[in-house]
RNA sequence: GGUCUGGUAGUUCAGUUGGUUAGAAUACCUGCCUGUCACGCAGGGGGUCGCGAGUUCGAGUCUCGUCCAGACCGCCA
């Protein structure tokens, strides 16, 4: 037996017990007559003690060589420390230890294993095992076990059936780029890794499974940022017989479940907001609604002044920064450096003062009086001591530009508070949107999206406006779930592939499966997907998932700790009938 | 594909206007130390300043290229 207990079990009671202890050296302290030694695991750290008065000398010896890491096993008595130490659980006890074992030695760690350690992120990912030692990422994955066993537990109890759906499957050319997989069995051909098993789960419906879930890695081959990985893993559900009522009933009851076992919230019923509201009040899908600052379109107030930028802007519409007025003129200034940079793109920024004497001072006096900026502060709900912000432009580049700008602002003034919880459903989102690129439109969630009911005719007419049975659910400002009413009738989807460009030859070679399916016996369906590794660094408090997950990717899609990926050789892709035609 | 930031000791960083032998902290090694727990004290080793070119009497410092890392834009049905 390596251990009878862990490093961070023993207490006070447990005095004269004969222990064995096994783990990792965390730390010596050599006094030379006496010599302490944290021991570490999972569970916790237990000193033991050498002393040359109470010690066998070849013990002391073996104790003086143990260096950071060394993988130990001691034996020995739980005494009473005669100094204690407070800050940590088996603080009252140390261990005299009559024998010793080096079980592994160690190389000297490339950086400390401390909860605040000294190595940089790529270090911290190239000795990603190290790296696991230290608590808080530890603490971070038994977190998202924690989540995962809520979910599980939560959608078991209400009669979900965890389901697997395969990953070699097939490429399709909607949506992200796949990741692709060479069969050698069938030269020439590739299985594609599921962006989502959205396909399979709609066929379960069809299967007559009911009630349908699976935490389940899904795979995109696009770029990625701090909140996205090539892998990722999402909670995946479906249900037959519903509409989207049951469905936002149903995964607010989850998410509000999970709110309360892992952070110990009480939500109250989320609020809904239209896509259309969204945009209109956040210039954004997926607002962060902790804190106001919403927007204020100051079209009808700015016309007519012989202010040419606003004469000529398609929207103009500003926010109300709380207590802004305390910037100073250079701090605006950087501020409006700030929205010039090439990633916000907005050509300039107006503001305007609220002093606390009531009276007002813009940037635009020239143009406007104390009574047209009256009606500003009015509009965008600034009190005295606010700074107004406002922006002009195309609606959409605009929108987007001073939602950046609020997320700044709220982030600069401490307003996106880590511990608060905000969540809300985002409905009624387009069914198709625009794209500039092929010039045709898109599915805005996907192409099984149903249309809201007698919305079927506006697609001939006015694409862009048919409205979808689609849902987001955002929490905290970022879109943690996405889901919709599909389509379950080969007509109506036969419909849409036709409207989304898809020849009917491109339609059955691609989902046909999907149609004949719905030819016999498709019950209504819907459902939604939550994206699991953002959820958990949400509720966990963080803003990287990186930290939530054991083996990440970096910024360019490498695992640096495998160096993956990399090059195979002439005889695999041989095999695999393949040649590279390298771009560079 | 693009924008920005960074790359100097094992590690985290400083390095001024281009100018002597490139520093600090920590880690590591040696010795000392009668209750440490961020132990303390004394000493020591440790550098291709990411890489390549250029400007210059002289480059860690300036210019260009390149590689790597991070954040963001595009992209992510």
């Amino acid at each position: 037996m390596y251990r009878t207990h862990s490093n961070g079990e023993l207490r006070a009671s447990d005095i004269n017990t004969e222990v064995t202890l096994a783990g990792w050296v965390q730390k010596t302290r050599d006094k030379g007559f006496m010599i302490w030694v944290d021991l570490r695991d999972r569970y916790g750290i237990t000193q033991l003690i050498f002393d040359e008065e109470r010690t066998q000398r070849s013990v002391m010896e073996t104790a003086s060589k143990l260096g950071r890491e060394f993988v130990i096993q001691a034996k020995g008595t739980v005494i009473a420390r005669e100094s204690k130490n407070p800050n940590i659980p088996t603080g009252d006890i140390e261990i005299l230890v009559s024998e010793v074992t080096i079980l592994n030695e160690a190389l000297t760690p490339p950086f400390t294993i401390e909860n605040e350690t000294d190595g940089g992120e790529d270090l911290r990912m190239k000795y990603r095992y190290l790296d696991i030692r230290r608590n808080p990422v530890r603490e971070n994955l038994v977190f998202r076990h924690k989540v995962t066993m809520a979910v599980r537990n939560y959608l078991s109890e209400k009669e979900f059936v965890e389901v697997e759906t395969p990953y070699l499957i097939k490429s399709t050319p909607e949506g992200a780029r796949d990741f692709v997989v060479p069969s050698r069995m069938n030269e020439g051909q590739f299985y594609a890794l599921p962006q989502s098993p959205q396909t399979f789960k709609q066929l379960l419906m069809v299967g007559g499974m009911d009630k349908y879930f699976q935490i389940v890695k899904c795979f995109r081959d696009e770029d990625l940022r701090a909140d996205r990985q090539p892998e990722f893993t999402q909670i995946d559900c479906e249900m037959a017989f519903v509409e989207q009522e049951d469905i936002l009933n149903t995964f607010e009851g989850l998410t509000r479940h999970l709110l309360k076992e892992l952070n110990g919230v009480d939500v109250a019923e989320f609020p809904r907001m239209t896509y259309d509201d969204a945009m209109k009040k956040y210039g954004n899908d997926k607002p962060d609604i902790r804190f106001g600052m919403e927007f204020g379109e100051l079209n009808e107030v700015t016309q007519h002044k012989d202010f040419n930028v606003f004469n000529q802007a398609e929207l103009v519409v500003g926010i109300a920064v709380p207590g802004g007025n305390t910037y100073t003129r250079k701090e605006i200034d950087k501020l409006t450096d700030w929205v010039k940079r090439p990633q916000i793109g907005a050509l300039g920024m107006v503001y305007c003062r609220c002093n606390e004497d009531g009276s007002f001072k813009s940037s635009v006096d020239k143009f406007y009086d104390q009574e047209d900026l009256a009606k500003w502060a009015d509009i965008t709900r600034a009190k005295a001591g606010d700074l107004i912000c406002v922006l002009s432009g195309d609606t959409h580049k605009v929108r987007a530009q001073l939602s950046a700008l609020r997320m700044e602002l709220a982030e600069r003034e401490g307003l996106r508070k880590a511990n608060e919880f905000a969540p809300l459903w985002v409905v009624d989102f387009p069914l198709l949107e625009w794209d500039e690129e092929t010039e045709r439109y898109h599915a805005m969630h996907h192409p099984f999206t149903s249309p809201k009911p007698g919305q079927l005719d506006l697609l001939e007419t006015h694409p862009g406006d048919v409205k979808a049975n689609a849902y987001d659910l955002v929490l905290n400002g970022n879109e943690i779930g996405g889901g919709s009413i599909r389509i379950h009738d080969k007509e109506t989807q036969a419909l849409m592939f036709d409207y989304l460009g898809f020849t009917p030859e491109e339609a059955k070679a691609q989902f046909g499966f999907l149609m004949d399916a719905f030819q016999y016996g498709a019950p209504p369906h819907g459902g939604i997907a939550f994206g699991l590794d953002r959820l958990v660094s949400i509720l966990g408090g963080q803003e990287t998932i990186r930290d939530f997950i054991a083996f990440p990717k970096n910024n360019s899609g490498r695992d640096v700790m495998i160096d993956a990926p990399a090059v195979i050789d002439n005889e695999q892709l041989k095999e695999l009938g393949l040649q590279l035609n390298l771009k560079s």
